[in-house]
DNA sequence: CCTGATTATGTTTACGTAACCATTCTAGCA
DNA sequence: TGCTAGAATGGTTACGTAAACATAATCAGG
């Protein structure tokens, strides 16, 4: 019930101001410093936890601050401070499970150490996309970048890197330029391969990611480097553009293949779609074809058949690349090389071993 | 080889220091402004493309900036402008497709209008965590806030909103309070429930989310009305929790229902669960079973079958929470009320007419 | 009761930018 | 030629914070 018409109508929660604040301005260390009556510096210990300052003061200090509603103001904290407690995160999407994954890692990880992230996506990998995100990152309030991508991208850009902001690359090459941090690419599909090949097929095919990507490039060269070792045949390498659309339709043309008793997918929505296409064809999984799949997406345990695949420890890589920009802005010095991160074949159903030798 | 032991480090690339700036520091605009022989003013309005400067000192001082690597301090602009271009944005996790294709949108949207978006990630949706995350975001340098999460949850956690800042809450209920923009949950669960009666089904059974979740609520309760609109019995209701190992869970449960020949999964992972339980008990989709989804995940088109599901716009959410913000921003005024953006059946092969009564 | 060390608090200043106002210069016109 | 309007540029200052330094208060030991 509405009791008092004439009463500030119930409004939008505004900041309530103190007659001692100016109008128009949120209040600052001074107001409060005002209000409490002790000088800006004590505020500012109290505000950072800081500096010994006495209990009966330090409470006086925080009642004011709650009264007056005080927020620090973080532009003047880092204009002071040369730090912005913030990592820039640039990439091209977030569509992709490794992305989102990393980023969510990432963002997880820097919240711990205190940071913040902020993003900066690029629409689309041209080059003046890309070139136009850096410029932006350079003014932005960030103390260092990571950089989901590759790495062969920033080069065609010609990007000028803010010399002073750290990077560390993620899902990348060229670890002799820049710290990168990846999954170990080589290691999954060579586990996945050999484990196809202990279940006794004769080769293992292959249904890779788009030719320019370094990821679907290292995982190919693992697959038939495996094979070679083996000395198997290596058939020939089929590729996708990593959505299961594409990989439905290598699929339909897999499933032709009489000798083909086995599909390394290059990841899991090729993956789902090489199961679709299969299925569509009377091709059985497992008793006919056995598939693997790389990345371990969150359902491809219940594909059909559930799909075994390579892990990928996206929350890994995440935190190893804000730990090494931390560490690189802590030593303010830059890092290189490489670090792999391990996976692990995660054995499910879409997997058996070979049928009979085929005529 | 190491062939000069006293020479510095074959090093790190790190910032030419002209002789005319100080050292330890970032050019500044003072430093470029000696350097050009012109006020930092000057530089100042050629670093803001502002106000009438001739050509010829313009591109003298364009050249002083690219010669000493000049960047502007997003710190101090900020400081002096009030404002940091920047929108907060604070969710649970990245990991729900919905959660990702709206924070891509949003930062998408954002780039366009010249803003970076901070991304404040919260573990687990604990009140603490929610209380931390926000104490974090009234001094985070953002202007304005959007938040992907159930509003009920920041109730739970007493969290108090920077007053300041303007809010627009995605994915939730509570429109009266704040400004909300969301999927047409109901609306879609309306065309999906009609989509299969339409086909001729009897009823339609339904495998909903979570029971705190308001969307799954939602979703449920449209799927209720429409079915007793339609003078329909309705059958009882199954939760999952949205993955698609729960879904699995409810189809094998559901297989067993001999009267069900249609179900409308609250989302596609748990669609692709039930899938996967209808083949392995030799239930046929869709000839024995319609099944629709929500949300058209990526993938959810290479499913086996297809599967008809309801498309969410999640690009049109991220863009709409970002000009609703940047509207209260510009207008300094809070608004109420909620937007609702449609979505859309998507028929593919996983819904078909009923067949012939059963028995 | 004094001295010197220690602790608590205050004062001054600089961080880099941009708004505001002042000054200089140019050109058009009487 | 002198005058004025307007354009181009410069000088000063404040934004809110925290470092560096200065001062005041307390206390132990002689």
């Amino acid at each position: 019930m509405v009791t008092d018409a004439t009463s500030a109508a119930a409004g939008v929660p505004r900041p309530v101001r103190s007659s001692r604040t100016r109008p128009g301005r949120r209040t600052s260390m001074a107001d409060v410093a005002r209000h409490a009556g002790v000088s800006s510096q004590t505020v500012s210990r109290v505000s950072n936890g800081d500096a010994a300052v006495v209990e009966s003061t330090r409470r006086h200090v925080l009642a004011a601050m709650e009264e007056l509603g005080y927020r620090p103001n973080s532009a003047a904290r880092a204009l002071k401070r040369g730090e912005f407690r913030t990592i820039g995160v640039i990439l091209f999407t977030l569509s992709t499970t490794g992305n989102m994954r990393t980023l969510e890692a990432i963002a997880n990880s820097a919240a711990d150490e205190g940071y913040a992230v902020t993003l900066l996506p690029v629409a689309a990998p041209t080059q003046d996309d890309i070139r136009g995100a850096f410029t932006r990152l350079g003014e932005l309030a960030v103390d260092a970048i990571i950089v989901i991508m590759e790495v062969h991208l920033l080069d065609t850009a010609k990007v000028s890197l803010p010399p002073h902001i750290q990077i560390v690359v993620a899902d990348s090459d060229a670890g002799d330029r820049y710290s990168v941090v990846d999954t170990d690419q080589a290691g999954g599909a060579r586990t996945a391969v050999r484990h196809l090949l202990e279940l006794g097929h004769r080769s293992v095919w292959h249904l890779a990611g788009p030719a320019e990507s370094f990821s679907a490039q290292r995982r190919a060269d693992a697959w038939r480097a495996t094979l070679e070792e083996a000395g198997r045949e290596v058939p020939p390498v089929l590729h996708g553009d990593w959505s299961a659309e594409s990989g439905y339709r290598a699929g339909l043309a897999l499933a032709e293949e009489a000798d083909c008793s086995a599909v390394f997918a290059a990841n899991d929505q090729m993956a789902l779609g090489l199961l679709r296409a299969f299925h569509e064809a009377g091709r059985r999984v497992p008793e006919d074809v056995s598939v693997v799949g790389f990345d371990d997406t969150p359902g491809s345990g219940s594909f059909f058949p559930p799909l075994t695949t390579v892990h990928q420890d996206f929350a890994s890589v995440g935190r190893q690349c804000v730990e090494g920009v931390l560490r690189q802005i802590r030593n303010e010095e830059a890092e290189r090389g490489t670090t792999l991160v391990p996976t692990r074949l995660v054995v499910r159903e879409s997997t058996a071993a070979a049928a009979a030798r085929r005529g």
